[in-house]
DNA sequence: TCAAGAACAGACAGGTCTGTCTATTTTTCT
DNA sequence: AGAAAAATAGACAGACCTGTCTGTTCTTGA
């Protein structure tokens, strides 16, 4: 009756560390250039209790991702929170907000577009959780310009999306953190020229 | 006096094939995915070629890269040439041009880009080779943006280039081939509704 | 207190990686 | 034809990689 397979206790201090220690060093170095040992080394943990939580290097990216991706995810929905009913609020605390991660310490492009690029197999569990990441970033801007009555939310939805992956590859190409007023300024250009009621 | 330095032929058959195996199957699995034996092996050509070439990996790697970039320029240049004389036609040529590439066979988004990813270091001469490459383009942008009297054309330049990288992304990402569409409408939209004489 | 589960250190296997070396063959140019 | 240059195959070193295994120690809860 003992499960032995490798997700034991969904929540243990040592795993959690183990995914932020992960996180960190993949997103600083690339996911290939990090080997295990060095996470290991980072953390203090042992490889026995990596293997005893991840079945593999590839399962321990996949929850790293996640884990991360679920505290963006929190973090924008209280941004677009904060910034009221307005869409067109929405959109520039969106932008604002994506301003502000390029100036932080440590900004070095997007781990998910990262990740994406380094394993580009379709069928990878790596590549298709980045992808619903990343769907989930255009269903909040398909969401907020149907609000804003656009005549295509979808389109414009898309094109919102196109300028934040625009921004941050910029900031991270150039190192030029304010790569976000462009994209913002351009964002509620497209965003307010839309037809309204 | 013969040089021992590894360049000792600008231009051979063996390192003109050596540079286009390597880009193709870093392109299709990434930098570190692919070995040096793995390009050996599908071009056939014997290691020692190789290390007669370039001193390493990483300089063999810079090298597919700009041999690559002078291609795309090339291309590119051709591009706005057929385009005729007017600023939004060729705005229009260039993302119908990321059309085109989107719906080619073996499209896998930006290897510049994803360089940069797997190599985020700012001193290693990929990273830098890259950020070369993709000013030229914002160059482009920025002189067409000029000849369009924009008000800020610098500003403009910027905002194209963000929808042409955010294009890349979404259509890598998505599989979809089709987001230089909206990418193309929004650089239109953006061009235009700037103040002209 | 004591038993069970969790984490530990560290060796290990088996594979892959880059880069070097040698000795031989092929190509190229005069 | 003959010399110089280029390319060849293949072994090799040394480092690194993921993942497994063993036996010990720590933690925790009944």
């Amino acid at each position: 009756m003992p499960d032995a397979s490798p997700s034991p206790a969904r929540k243990s201090p040592k795993r959690e560390l183990l995914l932020d220690t992960a996180f960190k060093l993949f997103y600083e170095r690339g996911f290939h250039a990090v080997g295990i040992d060095t996470i290991l080394a980072e953390s203090g943990v042992a490889k026995m209790t990596l293997y005893n939580h991840f079945k593999s290097k590839d399962e321990l990216i996949v929850a790293a991702l996640e884990k991360r991706a679920a505290e963006i995810l929190d973090h924008r929905t209280a941004t677009i929170q904060e910034a009221g009913d307005a869409p067109l609020a929405k959109i520039a605390a969106i932008f604002d907000a994506y301003h502000q991660w390029f100036h932080s310490e440590g900004f070095n492009g997007c781990a998910f577009i990262r990740a994406i690029g380094e394993y580009p197999d379709e069928t990878s569990p790596i590549n298709q959780s980045v992808k619903r990441q990343k769907q989930i970033l255009i269903d909040t801007f398909a969401q907020i310009a149907t609000e804003l009555k656009a005549k295509s939310p979808q389109l414009l939805a898309q094109q919102l999306y196109l300028l934040a992956e625009g921004a941050i590859i910029r900031a991270h190409t150039f190192q030029d953190p304010d790569s976000a007023l462009a994209a913002k300024q351009a964002a509620l250009d497209l965003a307010q020229s839309t037809p309204q009621t």
